[in-house]
RNA sequence: GCCACCGUAGCUCAAUUGGCAGAGCAGCGGUUUUGUAAACCGCAGGUUGCGGGUUCGAGUCCCGCCGGUGGCUCCA
């Protein structure tokens, strides 16, 4: 016998070898005509599952569970796969999991599917799901099974068999056992007949490598959804349908915040007059908190000398993503591609093509041809005596990062333990010449400006600082209204990228983790997304259409002022190497701005919004006195437009409401006699007649408080 | 960078199997003096992203490029 416990405490005592479907009459009616799945002690399984143990935990999963949505988007997964096949029958199945929101299945297939094959698709799929065939399971093992691959031929197939553990391998028939229907290498687990599926849709098609892998094959991946009924689904396109109309690649400029231009540059961004108030708005509030926090400003450059990044790390590194240096002289670009080449070359000695390519370039510089090649020094040695020569005319970089130019001021005078902590901000304008691929809107672009700072400080301060640049991060968030953020501890991986000591990242991982203990705050480990020169803390946020997105970030670095040398005197009177933290609470403010204009569709909140009230006149009659309500606006330091055009009163309102203008000031001839201001909001709401300094007070109380809600009436 | 889709006026969209490039809004000029999301009349607006090709004829078909979009890879 097994006895099998439920969810709500009661236990029921089944025969060995009962499978749960035949269990779940006993439980409730619905329950067995609705279950998609059942949960054993906290493994998802099929119904079909027969139950062996003496003692079982059991939760049937019905069609409302996150869980259950999950099994029938596997389901609809291979549904969409059998389609597929039947249509094209040369296509290799790869690899079909559930995903956030839907499904998908890799394929290779030398059609390439487009969206005009998506209706077939779904019509294959309906008649498959109308049939109300079994998903029927069955093992084989490890050998037989994989004997059984070899012979179909599929590699991906028997790749995946390869990956998988256990001894034995399953498979899902999209029917009865042995009736010859469609079925697939699956560890499962499926619901229990492919009409439970109520709604599926093809989404999208796109490319995908195989394992993730850029230099394999590009594979197919097909994207669909799935659900219980067909109105969830309906639910569901209608939200992404409402979701996509914030996007702010459309409502920036629409509302004219910004633009972009092929002439100027893909991942460029032209910051109009609207978006420049909102950028500065947001600048002053962080510059607010900077002084508030005890930072100093600073100001740096856009450009530095390549050595400056050689000493960095971040050249030649990150050389792909970066706009390719500017070169004095033909000389400095021979030299520098000397310096690489011998980076990469020999440890001991030198490379013959590193020896050949200096001659070349000694051939046209004498002095080069006296001074000759050190190649048989080790590689440190020839490089350094390649920078010595490049000292003098050396190319210069757009600069990827603000750090290099701020770890120069810290290295400009003597540095005391009293003065740390030493926290430099700066708007700091960084160059990243990203891949074509990835540019767009302003979540990723080529040009964009940092809310960042660094700060210096000692081994012993560096948990408070760290700690300080947390609770900023998460202050202006909170202060947005921001809620929906995830916090990532971004640590290294055996990759080969980062730089410094083993001892140097022990050190700053465990600070990092340190702080997000502390912190109070939900966060998860995020491995191989640090930094190349230390761990950091990054707060993720999604766009419109669910991607997600690192804005605010607090980075750990004990290897930047190593290779830089950097030093402060201790009370011992000895020197020491400070710690740099990294940290921008906004990011990019390009990236920022674009996620808050769909975190608020456009509407910002009064103390934002690039215009925050529109003085329209009913008639030219008012208008002397729109006029003087305008101008007392602008001396209340209010955002305000005036609209004394010849249109009528609705024509303006709608203009201004569409522009997400927080307030209209409606001024016709009674407003002008009764010398008040007739308010409505961007909503809809009729404030009515209010007098004028009453109304600018109302805004200023607004403004000050960073309110994110226009006031009632 | 890779795979795919898309590109007609500033915006939203039309244009039969390849057969004269059009409308609304926005803009400009008038008329109207207006009361809470679109007044009326008129005018102008285009090398159909760019460049080649096929054809008697290309917005439409083919090739290359540019740009945008969705994924993949990357993301200091």
């Amino acid at each position: 016998m097994v006895s099998v416990r439920l969810p709500d405490g009661k236990t029921l005592e089944v025969a060995a070898g009962t499978s749960v479907a035949e269990l779940l009459p006993r439980v409730h009616s619905r329950v067995a005509r609705d279950a998609l799945a059942a949960r054993i002690n906290g493994r998802v399984v099929d119904l079909a599952t027969r139950l062996n143990d003496p003692q079982v935990e059991l939760e049937a999963l019905m069609p409302s569970e996150a869980g259950a949505l999950e099994v029938l988007r596997h389901s609809a997964a291979h549904v969409m796969a059998e389609a597929i096949c039947a249509l094209w029958p040369q296509t290799r199945l790869v690899y079909g999991p559930p995903v956030e929101n839907g499904f998908y299945y890799d394929i290779d297939l030398d059609h390439s599917l487009t969206p005009d094959d998506f209706a077939r698709i779904e019509a294959k799929m309906a008649e498959i799901v109308a049939a109300d065939r079994p998903f029927t399971r069955y093992e084989m093992p490890r050998s037989a099974a994989m004997e059984k691959l070899r012979r179909e031929g599929n590699i991906y197939k028997i790749d995946n068999a390869e990956r998988a553990e256990g001894d034995t391998l399953s498979f899902y028939v999209t029917g009865a056992a042995d009736s010859g229907c469609w079925e697939d290498l699956c560890r499962g687990p499926h619901v229990p007949s492919t009409g439970r599926i109520g709604a599926i849709k093809v989404m999208q098609v796109a490319g995908a490598y195989w394992h993730g892998d850029a230099s394999k094959q590009m594979l197919q991946r097909v994207y669909g959804t799935a659900f219980a009924t067909k109105k969830e689904l309906a639910v569901y396109l209608a939200q992404v349908e409402e979701a996509r109309k914030r996007d702010h690649r459309k409502i920036g400029p629409e509302l004219g915040l910004f633009a972009t231009d092929p002439m100027v540059g893909t991942g460029l961004i032209l910051w109009k007059p609207r978006g420049a108030v909102l950028r500065l708005t947001l600048e002053a509030f962080i510059r607010e908190e900077l002084l508030r926090r005890g930072y100093q400003p600073v100001f740096t450059p856009h450009i530095g000398k390549l050595d400056l990044y050689r000493t960095s790390g971040h050249f030649p590194y990150y050389k792909d993503s970066q706009y390719p240096p500017l070169y004095e002289s033909d000389r400095a670009r021979l030299l520098n591609a000397l310096w690489e080449l011998a980076r990469t070359g020999g440890a001991a000695g030198a490379t013959p093509a590193e020896v050949e390519l200096f001659a070349q370039i000694a051939r046209q510089h004498p002095d080069l041809q006296a001074a000759g090649y050190p190649a048989d020094l080790p590689v440190e040695e020839r490089l350094r005596r390649i920078r010595q020569w490049l000292a003098a005319e050396d190319g210069y970089l757009l600069r990827p990062m603000n750090c290099p130019h701020h770890i120069r001021i810290y290295g400009s005078e003597a540095r005391s333990y009293r003065d740390l902590p030493v926290r430099l901000a700066e708007f700091g304008t960084v160059y990243r010449f990203e891949q074509s691929g990835e540019v767009g809107g302003l979540t990723r672009v080529r040009g964009m400006t940092q809310d960042d700072a660094h700060i210096f400080c000692t081994a012993d301060q560096l948990a408070d600082e760290l700690a300080g640049c947390v609770d900023m991060a998460k202050h202006v968030l909170d202060v947005m209204g921001l809620t929906q953020y995830r916090v990532r501890a971004s640590l290294r991986d055996e990759g080969d990228k980062y730089v410094g000591s083993t001892e140097n990242w022990q050190k700053a991982e465990a600070a990092i983790l340190d702080v997000c203990r502390n912190s109070g705050m939900e966060w998860f480990i995020g491995r191989g997304e640090a930094a190349f020169y230390g761990p950091k803390i990054d707060f993720l946020v999604k766009d419109c259409i669910g991607r997600e997105w690192q804005l605010g970030t607090v980075q750990c670095d004990y290897n930047l002022p190593e290779r830089f040398e950097l030093r402060y005197i201790g009370a011992d009177n000895r020197e020491h190497r400070p710690v740099m933290v990294h940290r921008a609470p906004l990011g990019s403010i390009e990236r920022f701005c674009g996620i808050l204009i769909e975190h608020f569709a456009g509407a910002f909140p009064l103390w934002l919004a690039p215009v925050q009230a529109c003085v329209c006149t009913v008639s030219e009659k008012s208008a002397d006195y729109a006029r003087q309500v305008f101008r007392l606006c602008q001396q209340a330091n209010l955002r305000v437009e005036l609209d004394d055009s010849g249109e009528r009163i609705g024509s303006k309102i709608r203009t201004a409401t569409l522009l997400k203008t927080p307030y209209v000031l409606v001024i016709g001839e009674q407003e002008a006699a009764e010398g008040r201001v007739n308010v409505r909001t961007r909503d809809g709401r009729q404030l009515g007649s209010c007098g004028i300094a009453e109304f600018l007070a109302g805004c200023a109380a607004q403004i000050a408080t960073r309110s994110l809600e226009l006031p009632g009436a």
